[in-house]
RNA sequence: GCCGACUUAGCUCAGCUGGUAGAGCAAUGCUUUCGUAAAGCAUAGGUCCGGGGUUCGAAUCCCCGAGUCGGCUCCA
């Protein structure tokens, strides 16, 4: 015997056999007939499903993992289990519609592009999709009879059926089916339940743990939207798929609102607006992921520079400034240049054979590989352009390394190259140490992909006493990286930036509190610039992974504390395994763009590690030399994403203090010229950044195109403002275009009105994003 | 790096199935001297992303490359 609890908090015995359609008819017909779903201790149920305690329902296969642990505590048939009718309203609702479209998508594929092979198609926060492959690939232009077909089986309204199998008839049933990927789907995970689940819909059968909507009839509207390539099992060494991106909703309005609101996010794209803005612009011709910041997006970023410079100097920090590049032993003590090497810049060294000796000698020691490293190492060999005889042919490890060994054989001979020892080395460790030591000898230096080696070499240019500690050193300090092109993305993804960087090098017990105080600064930045939608994230080690470095105890103690303070902050966090950095765990700040992306902007990171690398020390109270703990940390990340994200977070208006230009000066006619520049001086005399529109254009014009710039303030001036001594305030910031205008005053008290603004650094009205995405779902990435 | 789409004037974009380019805005000049989101007229502006190829002829078709965009993978 089962007893629901409904949401008005009546409970409901229920005979056995008895379905969530029939309880939502007990309740009433007009439930029942606007059902979608319903929901059953947290978990989505079909509405045709017979209602039985969680612990069951989940035995078969596909059913969510994570559910298992709250299902346990519910396991006890006498209690009441919380359940819901899901109708339009609910968001959870909307998932299980666009999952069930989903489907449908694959069907009207399967019926156009037979011989297609599903995987995955879930709904996610916008919509949905399905990665396929098809024996013709498909194009956008297959889209619009893919949607055709839909629409015919949605018109039909088929029911979608539940049915279950063993493992053993399950598998059978999809090898018949012709279904590979998912044969190999229950082969890899599925087969440790009892029993898997399946969806029929008319002749299309989908292996899929729903729930689904009860028939096709509830779609309302759907629209397929983009194709784009996946790897299986998001694994990057499997085949790529395809994957169709679509949305659905329960009715064409909802849909059409959608596709408005991304037509006005794309207009708040920091892209576009950087362009019309003049913000930045990237050059074909300077590089990509090479931002060249215009005179307004640089003062804006100068702006920002010195409010967080303020703020540092306030909390005890020291302002450094170190070079950008740096010797490569010094990333190689650091670790930075072997463990990110595909993601950066080559070496710059003077020797001309020295890149060849390089490459070399960083593949000989990397010794034996499996399949998938050697794969990775030699796609990477090719794009640095290291093509050696024979090597792709090889079909062993030891093969591969004998011609790595010939071809430097050769280049060493070639070129001169004095390495003597090499001729003595007889395995691959020791002629990798032969050409180590002499690259060693070369003074090859790196493009500085991170600043902590520098800042670590100025703390540890004097002794340092406990007394002088918390050690904070600050720096924009500007890094390059070599990110994949394809990852390259306005200012949000580049391959140059400034982090306003800081290394606080500290005792083990001020690690907390510096860690408390590195948060709340990061706060304290957000919340002045209004950005209040943003998640915090805890990365930990994987602890399966063997990428870390540093031990096992360090990493303990170091996540413990991590824990500890943001416990004690009280603020809503996750936890992602395996995202940690290599040398130690971090707490990430994320946004999103406008286009619903996530971006990490602030961070601090704790680090154990490097203090070890560069073996760090100072002096204790007890004469003893200690090791220091490191944090590294950032509020705003990187000068360039931060500033794209601020972008689109106020539409390009920035508020007064931010405002590369902040009023601009407009004549009725040119008869008031002469007192509209003695109003403009005034202003700039006072700090303000103005500009006088002096054209013989009318009023209307001026005023257009000043709000087009994103201008906040406009300074009107005419015949009675010349008459009077006074200007017109124009305040850009109101929705309201009638109640821009705010009328007269004398210049005195302008001035006055918006100094007091730029110091409060007062917010004007933020035009809020305009997706709405699933909260449900919320910053799903 | 992978999959796909795209790249035409400073910007936003037309240019049908091959016949060597066009609009709006911006710019410049002149006229206009105007009261809170676009005055009028005129002028100038193009390596149709780059390189090959097919063709009598290529912005248009094919190949290679670069870049951008949407994803995937990666992200110190």
């Amino acid at each position: 015997m089962i007893t629901l609890k409904l949401p008005d908090g009546t409970l409901k015995k229920l005979a056995p056999g008895t379905r969530a359609i029939d309880v939502a008819e007990g309740i009433g017909k007009r439930l029942a007939q606007i059902a979608i779903a319903a929901k059953l201790n947290d978990q989505i149920i079909d509405l045709n499903r017979e209602l039985s305690v969680p612990s069951e329902t989940e035995t078969s296969a596909g059913t969510a993992e994570k559910t298992a642990e709250g299902a346990s505590e519910a396991k006890e048939g006498t209690e009441a289990i919380p359940f819901v009718i899901l109708t339009e309203k609910d968001s959870d609702a909307l998932a299980v519609l666009r999952h069930s479209c989903a489907h449908i998508m694959a069907r009207a594929v399967m019926r156009l592009f037979p011989g297609t092979q599903l995987a995955f198609g879930p709904a996610t926060e916008t919509g949905f999709y399905y990665d396929i492959s098809s024996p013709i690939p498909i194009t956008e232009n297959d889209f619009p009879r893919i949607e055709e077909e839909m629409k015919k089986i949605v018109k039909l309204a088929e029911p979608f059926e539940r049915f279950e199998r063993s493992v053993s008839a399950g598998r059978t049933l999809v090898a018949d089916l012709g279904q590979e990927y998912k044969v190999e789907h229950i082969d890899d995970e599925l087969k440790k339940y009892p029993q898997l689940s399946f969806y029929r819909q008319g002749e299309f059968i989908d292996l899929c743990r729903g729930p689904h909507i009860p028939h096709a009839g509830r779609i309302g509207a759907f629209k397929l939207l983009s194709i784009a390539g996946a790897y299986w099992k998001n694994d990057s060494s499997r085949p790529q798929l395809q994957r169709l991106y679509a949305t659905a909703f329960f009715s064409e309005k909802e849909l059409k609102e959608y596709l408005v609101q991304i037509e006005e996010a794309k207009k708040r794209d920091h892209r576009t607006l950087g362009k019309q803005l003049r913000l930045f612009t990237i050059s074909q011709q300077a590089g990509q992921g090479l931002i060249l910041w215009m005179p307004k997006g640089a003062m804006v970023r100068s702006l920002l520079e010195n409010f967080i410079r303020d703020e540092l100097l306030k909390r005890g920090y020291s302002p450094v400034y170190t070079p950008h590049i740096g010797r490569l032993d010094l990333y190689r003590c650091s670790g930075h240049f072997p463990y990110y090497r595909d993601a950066q810049y080559p070496p710059l060294y003077y020797h001309p054979g020295a890149a060849a000796v390089d490459l070399c000698q960083y593949r000989l020691g990397a010794g034996f590989l499996d399949e998938k490293k050697e794969r990775e190492m030699q796609l990477y060999l090719e794009g640095v352009g290291l093509l050696i005889p024979g090597y792709a042919e090889a079909t062993t490890q030891e093969a591969k390394l004998d011609k790595v060994h010939h071809y430097i054989l050769g280049v060493i001979e070639a070129m001169s190259i004095p390495i003597p020892d090499y001729a003595q080395a007889a395995t691959p460790t020791e002629r990798s140490a032969a050409l180590f030591a002499w690259l060693q000898a070369q003074e090859g230096y790196l493009l500085k992909p991170m600043n902590c080696p520098h800042h670590i070499q100025i703390y540890k240019a004097q002794p340092r006493s406990y007394r002088d500690l918390p050690v904070r050193l600050a720096e924009f300090g500007t890094v390059y990286r070599h990110e994949q092109t394809g990852e390259l993305n306005g200012l949000t993804r580049v391959r140059g930036f400034t982090q306003d960087d800081a290394h606080l090098f500290v005792t083990p017990d001020q690690v907390e509190s510096e860690l408390e105080a590195n948060i709340e600064l990061v706060l304290f930045v957000l919340k002045t610039l209004g950005l209040s939608d943003y998640r915090v994230r805890i990365s930990l080690r994987d602890p399966a992974s063997d990428k870390y470095v540093g031990a096992m105890e360090l990493w303990n103690n170091a996540e413990q504390t991590l824990q500890k303070v943001v416990d004690k902050l009280g603020m809503p966090f996750e936890v992602a395994l395996g995202e940690a950095a290599f040398y130690g765990p971090k707490i990430d700040f994320i946004v999103r763009d406008c286009i619903g992306r996530s971006w990490q902007l602030g961070t601090v990171q704790l680090d154990y590690n490097l203090p070890v690398r560069f073996d760090l020390e100072y002096t204790g109270s007890d004469n003893q030399a200690h090791r220091p703990v490191m944090i590294h940390r950032a509020p705003f990340g990187s000068m360039e994403r931060f500033f794209g994200i601020l972008i689109e977070h106020f539409a390009g208006a920035f508020p007064l203090w931010l405002a590369p230009e902040q009023a601009r000066v407009v004549t009725v006619s040119e008869k008031f010229v002469d007192y509209a520049k003695k109003v403009e001086a005034e202003f700039r005399q006072h700090g303000f950044r103005i500009t006088g529109d002096y054209r013989s254009e009318k009023i209307g014009a001026k005023i257009r195109d000043a709000s087009l710039e994103k201008i906040p303030y406009i300074l009107v001036i005419g015949e009675k403002e010349q008459n009077n001594q006074q200007v017109s305030l124009r305040d850009e910031s109101l929705a309201d275009m009638k109640a821009r205008d705010l009328g007269a005053s004398s210049v005195q008290d302008v001035i006055a009105k918006l100094s007091r603004e730029v110091q409060e650094k007062r917010l004007h009205q933020i035009q809020k994003a305009s997706i709405q995405f699933d909260s449900a779902t919320k910053f799903a990435e």
